[in-house]
DNA sequence: AAATTTAGTTTATAAAATAAACCACTTTAC
DNA sequence: GTAAAGTGGTTTATTTTATAAACTAAATTT
């Protein structure tokens, strides 16, 4: 009946990074801060959990002199992204919501 | 841009209740463990945290002798199972998924 | 060269989820 | 009638998670 739902997907803050990840591919760490208004420390610990879930890889550079961190959706991210949405459906569904 | 979601319903189990409540609007302990497969124990915990929440009220009686915790959907529950609905698609809208 | 800013990471605390143990009966079997 | 098993939960203890606060390291400004 209801599907389970994965539990990396289900924070607010790993969700929001994906979501925005879904839409532009490839995002800054300051990008993904302003993005979701997330504290600099929970948007680096959310990081780091979800690259060791393999749902996005983080690619650590430089811009400008200043250390750069880019995030991009790995294709295991954007599956696990698509199945969220449709599991979630069952929640949903059979209500008039 | 990312609706803030309701950290009461960001929960697989709570969420599980609450929908299976919107179908129904009024479930037995028993009931409820059976659609949610959660344990007892854990059941019994989320159903407390609905209630002190205000999301659902708990009738305690009695049935054949035995104990029945009888669950039903407050308008609050419904207005905040609703509106999680639509903060939810916040993260969803922008994508083709 | 001290103070401030940028771009993060790490650590410590609080909150949440879950499993395991327990409680108060009721029913069944002897 | 009493011991064992079953019903319907609750409570407690452990693990996991989230988050804020503190810290690091280098660059820039004053």
């Amino acid at each position: 009946m209801y599907k389970e739902l994965d539990p990396m997907l289900l924070s607010q803050l790993r969700l929001a990074i994906m979501s925005y990840l879904m839409v532009v591919r490839e995002a800054e760490f300051n990008a993904l801060r302003e993005e979701t208004a997330a504290s600099a420390g929970n948007l680096s610990a959310q990081i780091s959990k979800l690259q060791e879930a393999g749902y996005i890889v983080v690619e650590k550079t430089y811009k400008n002199n200043y250390p750069l961190t880019l995030c991009k959706l790995t294709p295991r991210g954007i599956e696990a992204f698509e199945a969220f949405y449709v599991d979630l459906k069952t929640y949903f569904n059979q209500d008039q919501v």
